[in-house]
DNA sequence: TTATTTTGTTATACGATACAAAAATTATAT
DNA sequence: ATATAATTTTTGTATCGTATAACAAAATAA
């Protein structure tokens, strides 16, 4: 099982190659906000876990389970964005949080908020009425 | 502002003192699954930072500054928790999930989720739907 | 091609957290 | 009151992820 951090690279990694067809250091270093060392040392780790394979000074590609993790990965950060979208979390605060959190939910928890997600999806009133408890409880806050 | 495992720490001596009205090292060692050193160790910085008095060998108290924290966690971690229970995560994995989660979320995001916990209480008939599209998806996974 | 710039790597150190074993303190039982 | 048990603390070690700085390779420009 991959930790949090290296499911974090994992993620972007996937993320980059799907976008630009290749994953640069620098680029995978900015995305998660650390320095450049720190992603080469991690990419170590990965290529040892099997994870992708690395080829120092020029490149490195996903296997297929790093793929595979990574897809899922993708998905799940996707589906708690769309959640927090759609509950009305401010948008400089979603990515933090998603990113805080989507190492942290069992797949049990996030079926569920798929379900959820899906709820909200097809009963687009449901989300209305929250607004409506929202600028409630807004106004008493006042 | 403490960290995540600070925030653990806070967040069970809280509840220990307010369950039993004390909170020793071996009890918050079984809580938070640490061994005793690593409590001692903890405690010491968290009197450092000033949200405890610690007396060695003797027990400790929580600071105002340290109560009003812990009174918050408690609040947050009870949230997620009927949040995961609605929507049908397994108790099992409940305690578990928000453990890992609780840390992670901007007060937006709790305020948020506090909103749609109050919208699933008064509207009862939204968790209905919503088993109702969890039993159709468990279908189609067969 | 050679010099320069950009990019990537290594070695080392650090901060945070945790464990294990030994030492110290406190509590309990006789 | 003293021996024993239970609890707590100290010390040393380990892991994980990151940062800094020195170095190496590759890309680019002249």
């Amino acid at each position: 099982m991959p930790t949090p951090s290296m499911e974090d690279y994992i993620e972007i990694i996937y993320k980059l190659i799907e976008e630009k067809g290749y994953a640069r250091v620098s680029d995978i270093a900015e995305m998660l906000a650390v320095h450049p060392s720190s992603v080469t040392k991690m990419v170590q780790k990965l290529d040892h876990e099997g994870y992708l394979i690395y080829e120092k000074y020029r490149g490195l590609i996903l296997t297929s389970k790093g793929k595979k993790i990574g897809k899922t990965l993708v998905y799940r950060h996707d589906l708690l964005e769309q959640l927090l979208r759609m509950i009305g979390v401010k948008e400089e605060n979603i990515y933090i949080d998603v990113e805080g959190i989507e190492h942290h939910l069992s797949w049990d928890s996030i079926d569920r908020i798929g379900d959820l997600v899906q709820l909200f999806e097809e009963n687009p009133k449901i989300l209305t009425e929250l607004k409506g408890i929202q600028n409630k409880n807004e106004e008493l806050n006042n």
